[in-house]
DNA sequence: GCACTCAAAATTGCATGCAACTCAGGTAGA
DNA sequence: TCTACCTGAGTTGCATGCAATTTTGAGTGC
């Protein structure tokens, strides 16, 4: 059987080429050759190239006409304006969640948020970073706007590799539960400002942890 | 040589399609037959497929697998989210603007403030909304932030038909160029605080405003 | 008169082919 | 030796054709 049936072989392929770019087994600035692909996951160059145009207005992959697409090549410039941007667009969800979460979403965000509290004490980051991501996932959706929140989806998918490996610094994990206890309570009380706040200062936190990353990695900008 | 020289079809097909959308040429709900547009334009199928697709993926075309593509259709609470957006990301975008605005950025902002007024005091709605989209890009510029920008841009051109409207309204130009006022104020003086308030306060008064115009126009959600 | 069935038409998804452009390597001229 | 030009391979942009799916409309039974 042919998985996710109903769905556009030029869909497939576009979630399959952003997982490898998201997991790094497609390198930034590696060139992404139509026929090359093709052949690789045995359809046309029509799909592929209809994929990597979709890609490119996601800014996954950058496209230049005539003269083929590319991993997006992410400058240091760039990494700091897009962490700038998505600790803005996610402290304006979280204010918007902490005036318009339903009392259920509220129950279902702390409930969340213990479970976290497990994961970081086993020193489980594989599973806690699976788990971050609901969680945000979670305060986007208690925002009650899909703009915003398709918008934040996508910077975070756009920095996650960038933001994964920091979750593996020892003390990293206590700390980011840590802040996200801030931006609960906050939200849990409807404390408006003080939300915003909160989840702009965990997110500008988890920035400076990852240039520290990549500053110790020598320069380059690397997902690793 | 071919008019637009370096730019392909599609990226000519993809600014076109945009512009018939925006300006309602295009009204939403339309079907959007790729045979029949590739006959208008004197092109191929080939090229009008890549570009809705991109268009489908910066909201303005709603693209159905299999089930082709029409003018997205913004529903009233599709439109009230949208607005909510652009009202956040404005703000943020002033606030960042307040705190990093160049001196000369500063200066020529207020000077674009001022030029507003004469307008505004003239009545000429029509070169005031020109004007008005060069005053938010300025504020967009001045945040430094290209990824926030460029939301808040493709925001503004998807709100662009609503917006419109309401400069006809008598007595709104004169208020809006109030509300300018306290914004610029407020970036002027760095203050990032208020210059946030300032900004969210404003693109939610033309939201009510509008939500007044299409309340008065009768139930369907029409650009007008 | 209305709902349901089924086949033909229309439309999309994809493959293939060709022309135009880009770029690398080599050659002629200064 | 260096610059400029040219040539050829390789890649992209676009046109065309075919198969699969959706849609439409006529016909049938209730």
């Amino acid at each position: 059987m042919d998985e996710a049936a109903g769905r556009t072989r030029t869909e497939r392929l576009a979630a399959e080429i952003a997982e490898a770019i998201v997991t790094g087994a497609l390198a930034p600035g590696s060139r992404l050759d139509e026929q090359a692909l093709a052949d690789q996951y045995g359809v046309s160059r029509t799909p592929v190239r209809e994929a990597l145009r979709q890609l490119g207005t996601s800014g996954l992959v950058e496209v230049r006409p005539r003269r083929g697409a590319v991993v997006a090549q992410v400058t240091a410039d760039q990494l700091a304006e897009l962490f700038v941007a998505m600790a803005e667009v996610e402290a304006t969800c979280a204010r918007l969640a902490a005036q318009s979460m339903s009392p259920l979403e509220r129950r279902r965000l702390d409930a969340l948020h213990d479970a976290m509290g497990g994961l970081a004490r086993a020193g489980d980051w594989a599973a806690y970073a699976r788990a971050n991501t609901a969680f945000h996932g979670a305060i986007y959706a208690g925002a009650h706007n899909a703009v915003l929140s398709d918008f934040a989806s996508s910077l975070r998918r756009r920095l996650q590799p960038y933001r994964e490996a920091q979750f593996r610094l020892s003390g990293r994990l206590a700390r980011s539960h840590a802040e996200h206890g801030a931006v609960v309570a906050a939200i849990l009380a409807g404390q408006a400002a003080e939300a915003h706040a909160a989840m702009l200062r965990h997110v500008t936190l988890v920035e400076s942890s990852v240039e520290g990353l990549l500053a110790g990695e020598g320069g380059a900008v690397e997902s690793g």
